[in-house]
RNA sequence: UCCCCAGUAGCUCAGUUGGCAGAGCAAGUGGCUGUUAACCACUGGGUCGGCGGUUCGAGUCCGUCCUGGGGAGCCA
């Protein structure tokens, strides 16, 4: 017997003939008349499949009856029309195997609704529900469209390091990477830490960022673009902070600001594009339950031209609003949370691009504009979300490069080969990195960010 | 890391000036001819986050720690 997804089973015309559905039982309710309906999800699909199941079914009281919110069964029968309401179609079962039960006691999750805090403590059963189903399903055609888009403007997927040695990047705290015994360490007292007796012979840490490495490919290969874990020791406690997210970082040799600008803008768009027609189901349950506006919202963005303003126009914008801001805005500081929700949810309604920032508050591989006040730095900023993705057009002359990490403070030395970039055949190049689970959030709008991740992790917490 | 808020039944929450621990849902049992957040009735279910203190008496007041949430900073 052909065994199929429940998404396929509802799409079946009725008087089908008999196939095998497997799932886990999320509600059922008994007619006294001797026969029970199961509706069963097996995450295919938001929906969920009913299944009609007679008395007459051998197991009937021994088993079916006994079937709860969590239970695993494989049912097997026709796919007929449905005499109730609210499915088209529904599975007569001829036979209906129990795979796995759940303890109706025991079993956290009920056929009501959770809160999300709550879930997060059952992160191992939550991809049961059916936001976190929905979630998942939308994070995997995110992410088969990423590489969709690249590969159709011949960007080559590459591979750059988790492991890293340098750590300076301005990005945040770093995560160690060692093999050191370090209870050993500790119980002989501090001092004396020799990393030449490390694993790697040097100190090492978790990656931040594959820019660098990211454009040295870019620097052979064109075009490429990295799509991986990232991870940042920061103690950041926000609903938009995880330890351990996905990135994605493109770099486009020859490419300039602008060029860069459009691709990030062509990239948002080619992703709610995917959203809107291949997820209706899933996005429509969001629009309904999560944030009711979400689809329309969306369509605007996909229809609108992103509006892109410098940096000094951003300041002169906030210095006209009537509104009074927590912290002053002035020219060359950095554009504070309650800044770039002015800009993007009440100036513009819609994402801006922000572009050319003071160099002071940027880091140093950053293309330092004439007269040496801004650097080609751009951010995408959306509005509840904030900046969804970060990028700049490289700094590509080696003198400047050099000076520019003297001011910084970072060591010429320990970045050789980035330098080496510059000093052999050094071309233009541009990227950015987007904030993967930051777009899951915006495009759903689920408001913490360790709801769209499966198993997030965040300081003090790396359970599962 | 800072500021604010919360922690009471499996879940979501109420609990008054300090005086016998509550509701809805879930679960169990029974009823109900096709239900769909099923419905109706009954039953069981508590370390009031931990520790310490004030008091005749603390879920309630004080201290402290833990956990979670909201906001901020840092950033994607």
């Amino acid at each position: 017997m052909e065994t199929i997804l429940v998404r396929e089973a509802l799409r079946r015309p009725p008087g089908s003939p008999a196939v095998r559905v497997q799932g886990w039982v999320r509600t059922k309710r008994d007619s006294k008349a001797g026969f029970s309906f199961i509706e069963i999800n097996d995450g295919s699909c938001l929906a969920g499949l009913q299944i009609v199941a007679e008395g007459g079914l051998e197991n009937y009281a021994s088993e079916v009856l006994g079937l709860g919110t969590g239970c695993s069964i494989s049912a097997e029968g026709p796919i007929v029309a449905s005499q109730g309401r609210g499915q088209a179609v529904e599975l007569r079962a001829e036979r209906i195997q129990v795979l796995g039960l759940a303890d109706a006691e025991a079993y956290p999750l009920q056929k009501k609704r959770h809160s999300f805090e709550f879930l997060r403590r059952i992160a191992h059963l939550r991809a049961r529900t059916n936001t976190f189903g929905a979630v998942c399903r939308v994070r995997n055609l995110l992410s088969r469209t990423v590489h969709d888009f690249f590969q159709e403007r011949d960007f080559y997927y590459v591979h750059t390091p988790l492991i890293t040695p340098m750590d300076c990047e301005g990005a945040g705290e770093l995560f160690r990477v060692t093999t050191l015994d370090l209870e050993g360490l500790a119980a002989r007292g501090h001092g004396g830490l020799d990393f030449a007796e490390d694993f790697f012979g040097r100190p090492t840490y978790l990656t931040v960022s594959g820019q660098l490495e990211a454009e040295a490919l870019a620097c052979a290969l064109g075009r490429v673009y990295t799509f991986g874990p990232t991870f940042r020791a920061e103690n950041s406690n926000t609903a938009r902070h995880l330890s351990e997210f996905w990135m994605v970082e493109p770099e486009a040799a020859f490419y300039d600001l602008d060029q860069d600008m459009d691709l990030a803008e062509g990239f948002l768009k080619r992703l709610i594009g995917a959203l809107l027609s291949q997820a209706q189901e899933d996005m429509a349950f969001f629009d309904q339950r999560i944030q009711p506006g979400i689809v329309d919202t969306l369509k605007q963005i996909l229809e609108s031209d992103f509006r892109r303003i410098p940096y000094d126009e951003a300041i002169r914008l906030l210095e006209a609003s009537s509104r009074s801001f927590e912290y002053p805005t002035a020219w060359g500081h950095d554009l504070q949370t309650e800044h770039e929700r002015y800009l993007t949810e009440e100036v513009f309604q819609g994402p801006v691009i922000v572009y050319n920032y003071p160099s002071r508050i940027k880091p140093f591989y950053m293309y330092v504009n004439d007269g040496g006040e801004t650097v080609r730095a751009m951010d995408v900023l959306v509005p509840r979300t904030g900046e969804l993705i970060g990028g700049s057009q490289r700094e590509h002359r080696f003198e400047v490069l050099e000076e520019r990490m003297e001011e910084k403070g970072v060591d010429p030395e320990a970045y050789g080969w980035y330098l080496d970039l510059r000093r052999f055949g050094s071309v233009p190049h541009a990227g950015f990195g987007l904030g993967f689970e930051r777009l899951v959030q915006f495009v759903t709008g689920m408001t913490n960010i360790r709801d769209v991740i499966p198993f997030p992790r965040t300081p003090k917490s790396a359970e599962f």
